[in-house]
DNA sequence: AAAAATATGTTGCTAAATGTTGTTTTGAAT
DNA sequence: ATTCAAAACAACATTTAGCAACATATTTTT
């Protein structure tokens, strides 16, 4: 198996669908290389090849929630290999859903005994999969886009355990306004995940911050003291005061 | 245990993938000399090595499952196509754990309108993102190396609804003992799922009729009158007492 | 301090992977 | 059907990685 094998797979699964001059430019290869590395895997049947692009067999994402993981996508895996490096082999861990949680999911794979908590399918999926790792699904009815549960059995779930790291998300950032998101329940998740965790980890690309916030939007709770926010830009200094620099990493954009 | 080798070791797992150049710079030493510290730590199998680079042994897809889904992938998305078509529009399912079901799982995104209950965490991301769907993930706590439950929340979930197919596999298959599985938390949730169902429908490929049955396994319920069998092959005649030919569904190759 | 064992670097060679060029095939639009 | 552009392919050239043998440190043992 070469290097790039890898990474292709796990691209095409990813993204449901790639070509090959997108693959050839984002390995840095030719496309002729890309050819030569994709027809043993079509042969051996994990991934479907069609002229000019790949499929993938195991489609796990619909469209919508693919654009959502695609948007932004080198600065979503920077800010994820950046918050696996936070995280300690066997530590504990509470995820929220959302695109940028489903790269750090991803990055967290190289992570060893961890102890998981998610309302996402997705996530839990993931992560399950990795030996050693012990995962709780929390939640029974999923919400249809994304995957996610927010019924009374996920609240169930998550007050009962406690983790180290609450890894959460935020739809947009705002300077006096803090972290925002669109549903109540996703506050509520996000809360009960704070609330069980000795540490916040939120997970922001710098697009959050410039969103103009015109739709309804309801205030995560605030940052505790030892919180950290991981970016892959510094925001401005108009959030100096929501978020304290010592509280702010800024992921290696690779 | 060299010093460099505990180093290689955490910048291999940490990157995914790092070519021995790149260690050679990185530790400022040759690259011969990287490559005479991985040679030994390859043999005991906790790096992999291909030309030119290293890859974490901890990385992303997860070879298990991933490989349980590619054996005799080509059975097994016929089976699945050919139970998607058993399916309609807006019914209701139970579907169990396992490489097979995870393919009826992709096929059934054709689909729409599902209401679904599973156990298997795969299976509820995969499904949920369909529009239209409405999916139950039955229970928390998730099994290692495929991502399923078994507790007693899982059964909680199942007893609570009621479905017009569950959708079961089966480990092996034996002329006279039946349908088999490894493990009796597996055939205590195929129970319930029966238990809930108008019909079920047990999804086998040929090869799981020829496997000798050195490993203790477990019984399945029998079969209803009105449950049906669907398979890549018709099994030989010594299973017509078990399967009633017209209770057997033959998926058209391909 | 001398000798032995170990680790590292260097060189020349072989093997593998990749890039390049030109040609053929494919798919879509007339 | 005809045409055209993109994609796939084949053959060759080039680059890069791997390996073995030897030379040169560096450490350990006595």
């Amino acid at each position: 198996m070469s290097k790039h094998e890898q990474e292709i797979l796990s691209l095409v699964n990813l993204r449901g669908t790639i070509t090959v001059v997108e693959l050839a430019q984002t390995l840095d290869v030719s496309d002729q290389t890309i050819r030569r590395i994709v027809k043993p895997m079509e042969e051996r049947g994990v991934v479907r090849k069609v002229h000019g692009a790949l499929i993938s067999t195991q489609e796990v994402m619909d469209p919508p929630f693919l654009a959502r993981m695609n948007k932004n996508r080198a600065a979503k895996v920077a800010i994820a290999n950046c918050v696996a490096e936070l995280v300690q082999d066997g530590s504990s861990l509470a995820i929220d859903t959302g695109s940028t949680s489903g790269y750090v999911a991803q990055a967290l794979r190289r992570r060893k005994n961890l102890t998981i908590v998610t309302n996402s399918a997705y996530i839990a999926s993931t992560l399950s999969m990795v030996e050693g790792n012990r995962v709780f699904m929390a939640g029974t009815q999923l919400r249809n886009h994304d995957g996610a549960a927010f019924d009374r059995a996920a609240f169930d779930v998550i007050a009962s355990l406690t983790v180290e790291h609450a890894i959460l998300s935020a739809s947009s950032v705002h300077p006096t306004r803090g972290f925002l998101a669109f549903d109540q329940c996703e506050i509520d998740i996000a809360r009960a995940m704070i609330d069980i965790s000795a540490r916040t980890v939120m997970a922001v690309d710098a697009t959050k911050f410039s969103a103009s916030g015109s739709l309804p939007s309801l205030r995560m709770p605030e940052l505790r003291a030892n919180d950290v926010v991981v970016v892959d830009q510094s925001p401005g200094a108009a959030f100096s005061d929501l978020i304290d620099p010592k509280q702010l990493v800024v992921a290696a954009g690779q």
